[in-house]
DNA sequence: TTTCTGCTGGAACATTTATTCCATTCCTGC
DNA sequence: GCAGGAATGGAATAAATGTTCCAGCAGAAA
């Protein structure tokens, strides 16, 4: 029997990959290099199109396309496409995909390192997303309108709540008022009872919305508080209360989101509010 | 004839559509918002999955996302799919003019945006240097250590409480039997009182070390836990009595240390202890 | 030059895909 | 409570896609 192209599996990632079709290029039969050169100068192409369009734009049958993929250990072009599409994605690697690089690079690590790594990566995603996408303009505005308030309410529950937990710890340190609903003994709907027309409330909440926040932060609204929301979506049921949005949405790793840039927004409400407040 | 869904034709790029959906969502029926949520949470799996892989997704029909792409003057799916794809495509071309304006807003940014860019730098900075310095060998034994034990307590307060909260609601979520030590009604000592030789107890915490959490894992040692400590040095008074010593030294902004990586460290921890749990 | 190995092109094929259509369900307005 | 209309789910369909296969070809070795 004959050993396909590489025995070896097919890299997951597409830096690997980029270097295994750099190494082997110079050893590849005329088309299929013809391919190599076509995918490395056109990756987006690649991710976008079809088998024959690929095949037509780099001059080749759509068959050398599946020789070519096959050739680097996938199954067919498709499964080579997978990988030039999560470059665009830049999605953070799954943990299996991390283990198959490691083992591609020579490496050994620890299984729990590949986790830490995995969250480290996601926080960065994460973190540069943000930078990205972030509105300015809305942070001013809830900057001004907690600057403004009274006591300010801080809601979050769940997963939220290291966030708002953060923030009273911070406030407090600032000498900023504030009262962080804990919900400690069911007492949530107690704890906001008082808020009132002159507070404002930071709400907190990420898919899946937990009930309690969304329904302390419309009744926080109804007795005339201005809210803040945090969330990771404008469909939140929290983001049309809101009188300022600051939409975050955290890279995840196998399913638990980062909170990284979360908190960076957390310490910067806490900061600047105070830092605001003080220039009166 | 009739003039479908929207008179108007479709728009052509990506931040037309998104104001035209978020427009028009609240009248859109229930199945169609559905859609609209999802795609505008995960253009990128619009972008790059099939009808049917995008339909599972959102749970609804393929058929749906026709009707919803064609409500928005699409002629199909794919005619939608197409706008969400130039995005990706634009986003990668336009890498140097976002340079150019990030300049821009650096002359014109107001206060609370060079607040959270420099938190946010933190951030970065601190999950950078962790890579370089973190030791691996730390993190596996302390997910042994962790993985071995029959509840795990929780250690930390006043600015470390975010970070196990978190992790209390992680292994929560996880299966992993644990008790978070949150001092409510000053009953710290009280909480902590149960721990035996079988348990294991994380301990966070940063300068100036909060002496609670100092002798809550004095006592949780005494009585013969083994301890995984999560601070910032050596010399930390909680580093001593640990059996495993994960050392994170967080970049501060304006005097207030990032929590990346420590919020990186506490998901790590919880997940791997919870993986490892499931391999025996 | 001849022979053989392996590469290439193109057509055939079996899937998969997006879309359409219709019966059923779910609302809304009276 | 009822009627009418809109919305929905699911099967049927037609188009397109990726893959396989095989004959022919080019290049290397003898």
């Amino acid at each position: 029997m004959t050993i396909d192209g590489e025995g070896a599996e097919a890299p997951r990632d597409f830096e690997t990959l980029r270097a295994s079709i750099v190494e082997r290029r110079a050893a590849l039969p005329k088309r299929l290099a013809q391919v190599a050169i076509y995918a490395l100068d056109n990756p987006d192409d690649v991710a976008f199109g079809t088998a024959a369009s690929v095949a037509q734009s780099a001059s080749v049958q759509p068959s050398t396309l599946v020789r070519f993929a096959q050739s680097f250990g996938f199954q067919g072009f498709s499964d080579l496409q997978d990988v030039f599409r999560s470059r665009l994605r830049d999605r953070v690697l799954t943990y299996g995909e991390r283990l198959s690089r490691m083992r591609q690079h020579g490496l050994t690590a620890s299984r729990s390192s590949l986790v830490l790594d995995g969250f480290l990566e996601a926080a960065e995603q994460s973190i540069a997303g943000f930078r990205k996408s972030m509105d300015p303009q809305a942070l001013d505005r809830a900057v001004d309108l907690l600057a403004g308030a009274d006591t300010i309410y801080l809601i979050g529950l769940r997963r939220s709540f290291p966030i708002t937990s953060y923030m009273s710890y911070a406030m407090g340190k600032l000498g900023v008022r504030n009262i962080l609903i804990d919900a400690v003994a069911g007492m949530g709907a107690e704890q906001a009872g008082f808020i009132s027309a002159r507070d404002a409330a930071v709400a907190v909440s990420f898919t899946p919305y937990a009930s309690e926040t969304v329904a302390l932060a419309g009744s926080a609204r109804s007795r005339g508080a201005r809210i803040v929301a945090v969330t990771d979506s404008v469909f939140s049921p929290i983001a049309s209360p809101a009188d300022a949005l600051i939409e975050v949405s955290e890279a995840n790793f196998e399913g638990f989101r980062s909170m990284a840039t979360t908190m960076a927004v957390a310490m910067t409400l806490s900061v600047a509010v105070a830092a605001r407040r003080g220039e009166n």
